[in-house]
DNA sequence: TTAATTTATTATACGCGTATAATAAATATA
DNA sequence: TATATTTATTATACGCGTATAATAAATTAA
């Protein structure tokens, strides 16, 4: 009884024209290029290659690049995305402990250490050349963000000595985030200075964001 | 006895060639171009105002300005090191007291509210569209800015419960920082929330930043 | 098949920062 | 004065990100 109509309704096809390229077919064109771009500004650096330079790489021209990212920050954007997918991810791998300072400090620790032992990654997130301030903090203000970054919020909260309000909460996760940060920063960027270990400095630091 | 060469060497005119331009002339010719990149950056920003347009308004060629400033980004550095002068100055007019935390909370609080109260020179050192990260921390970590913000760690020293190593020192001004910037931003960029005034923030960051 | 329509790709062009080369201006020397 | 030399300015050109327009490809409807 089906018209053929219905059964081109059936699979979703009523408009004429070029039908979109399938969702697998794009997947892997933006991952050819997230790739090519990955490869290009470990080598390079983000200021030096060109939309130009990874087009090349993956065999189209620089406008066809267009067809998959808004613009080349959208491109980092992505490999940042994929970083953050992999801290966070070994991060939520701890489960919950009864002490919750001595958990706080441990995700705090697992956080760093990440950047720490992935050095690339921290450069290509937070030291890529040629990255407008707009850029990094549009993205470190994004939903997405947030609520990555929640899981420091909810154990601040726990391991925190009085109740918190919101403002009180965000000024603490603000200057935990900070530390942590700086932390990365002078172990990666002052590496020939003998800085006191990682862990102890999260541990002081912990301590006195949640004490005072 | 003064032969003619001597006379040019008091002159300090010994080689042939058109002379260099004045210093005075040369300075001037720096603060017309700085003048109306302030003009334009304030009106547009930064990353929406070309040198070509700086070029227009001064009246000169594009390139011409690279006579006076190395590249568009040095032109904002002299902004930049101009805003520091002036708030720098105002801070050091303070004179230290005998209760070493008001004197820190003080000065802690005349940089927030220097920022507070000169929004479009927050926005310029900041929130400058256009300008790359390795601009801002070679900005940051440079001499100029370590000797400014000594004024902070001296007090910081003056004011901590304990006796501190130099990383200890470091740490603690980094923190401080963090905490006096994220205090004028939040103020600055979300002003439908209402706030915690800034200067219970600080008394309260100050505090737990010299216990813990 | 042919025309219409939608999507994907390419071609072209713009204004950008600025490197490089040519030119103009200003001086000392011959 | 004419020439050499140094400085200041301008002209030209390059590669950049990307907006826009033209074209190619892939499909349905006539």
């Amino acid at each position: 009884m089906a018209k053929p109509s219905d059964m081109k309704a059936a699979k979703e096809k009523m408009s004429r024209g070029r039908p979109a390229m399938s969702a697998a077919k794009r997947d892997e064109m933006r991952r050819r290029i997230a790739d090519a771009a990955h490869r290009l500004f470990k080598a390079d650096g983000y200021s030096k290659v060109s939309m130009r330079r990874i087009a090349a790489e993956v065999g189209c021209t620089p406008m066809a690049l267009y067809n998959y990212y808004d613009s080349k920050i959208d491109i980092l954007r992505t490999l940042w995305d994929s970083v953050f997918d992999t801290l966070f991810a070994e991060i939520a791998a701890f489960g919950s402990d009864t002490d919750k300072t001595a958990y706080l400090t441990r995700i705090s620790s697992a956080y760093v250490n990440y950047w720490l032992r992935n050095e690339d990654h921290y450069r290509l997130v937070f030291m890529a050349e040629g990255v407008t301030q707009p850029d990094v903090s549009i993205f470190l203000d994004g939903r997405k963000s947030l609520e990555r970054f929640a899981i420091f919020a909810e154990a601040l909260i726990d391991a925190n000595d009085a109740p918190m309000d919101s403002d009180q909460l965000k000024r603490k996760l603000d200057l935990l985030i900070c530390l942590l940060h700086g932390i990365a920063h002078n172990q990666l960027t002052i590496s020939g200075y003998p800085w006191t270990a990682a862990d102890m400095l999260i541990e002081d630091g912990v301590k006195a964001i949640i004490g005072g």
